[in-house]
DNA sequence: TCAACAAGTGGACACTCTGTCCGCTTGAGA
DNA sequence: TCTCAAGCGGACAGAGTGTCCACTTGTTGA
């Protein structure tokens, strides 16, 4: 998902189709912010849509891929300026700096959008998803690079995953909850990146 | 859950109950194991131990509960090794040492009792059981004794939680299906213990 | 040994949500 | 304007949940 855009060339979306899902976009982005987004169903979003169940099953196989296409736009900017922004997200500064840059702006992105993210995890696992494998792959490319000693092969890859942990959703609505500020969360990461790769 | 001994001296179970409860727990222990935990249901325990729904209901809410009943035993030993065991594990080794002990050994647990820790987090989430407040509790604890600084009272919290994050069970889980050894896993852990308490 | 009765049992019930199916409607190209 | 595939939406069957309550059974005291 999301690592190149799509959209070839499909017949040609008609104009109720393309009415519907604006409606149906609009009207889960509503719900999922203004109640615990694991709780909504696909019958309250038809139902808040005016559009009915089969209508939106022909598009969305559940309410995770609903909150995930409202979600993707926000992670494909960020993926960009992994890729080809200025530094420190971007390349081009060391590895302790650009995970640092990492962690914060995704700090910043599940602030912003909490809801739409614990709503994309009901179901089906995060482990799943092709964002979840490109923050993977980004963070794995930097302890590579900051790890000269070649025999650590797998410990690399498995480092990769233990340094993305503490970015699940879960822990992160829970350290608001407990009163816990975005800087304060992102000092406390910012800490970790330095350490882990001095 | 599970800090103190509890059984003060209600009524007295009755036989047929007590009977009953070792069929739901014996027959869950079963489902839980026997195939992925989070499908497993409540009429399929009844089923399976051979009780009505409303006897199942009598003692247990929810699926969840039943598998930390399972877990229970497992993670009273643990907590009571890290009060009153032997050094790194128990009190007396460096922070660093004691955090990598822990990190082992919980490991070790998830590994022996993934599918119960699994099964247990389905419905109501992971940071609500007494367990996860033993396990932060411990390694705040443990960050706190290394950070002479005193400045670092909320920055201490946070970090207690980022650094239990790296062992959920779904990323353990995902882990091991991706071929990594507990061992590796294990080292991994230990080395993110020594970078980040010095 | 035997009531008496509280504790325990289990299945029926009413709900909610899911995912599919299919006859009807409608937009867009000829 | 006609045609028809794309699109629509409600009905339906199936699975799970949690509750309720009439029936059964263990335990206790006489």
């Amino acid at each position: 998902m999301n690592l190149l855009a799509d959209q070839p060339e499909r017949p040609r979306e008609r104009a109720d189709a393309a009415r519907n899902r604006a409606r149906v976009l609009e009207a889960a982005a509503g719900l999922f912010t203004s109640r615990d987004p694991r709780t909504v169903t696909m019958d309250d979003v038809a139902k808040a849509a005016g559009v009915g169940r089969g209508t939106l099953y022909r598009r969305f196989p559940d309410v995770a891929s609903i909150a995930r296409a409202l979600l993707d736009e926000h992670e494909r900017a960020l993926q960009e300026k992994l890729l080809r922004g200025e530094p420190p997200l971007g390349p081009g500064a060391p590895p302790a700096e650009r995970l640092a840059a990492f962690y914060a702006a995704m700090v910043e992105l599940l602030d912003a959008h909490i809801a739409l993210v614990l709503g994309a995890e009901t179901g089906p696992r995060r482990f799943e998803t092709g964002a979840y494998g490109f923050w993977r792959a980004h963070v794995r490319a930097l302890t590579a690079e900051h790890t000269t000693t070649v025999a650590a092969g797998a410990e690399v890859d498995a480092l990769a995953d233990v340094l993305l942990a503490p970015l699940a959703p879960e822990l992160f609505e829970r350290l608001r909850a407990d009163g816990r500020t975005t800087t304060e969360i992102t000092a406390t990461l910012t800490n970790l990146a330095h350490r882990v790769l001095p």
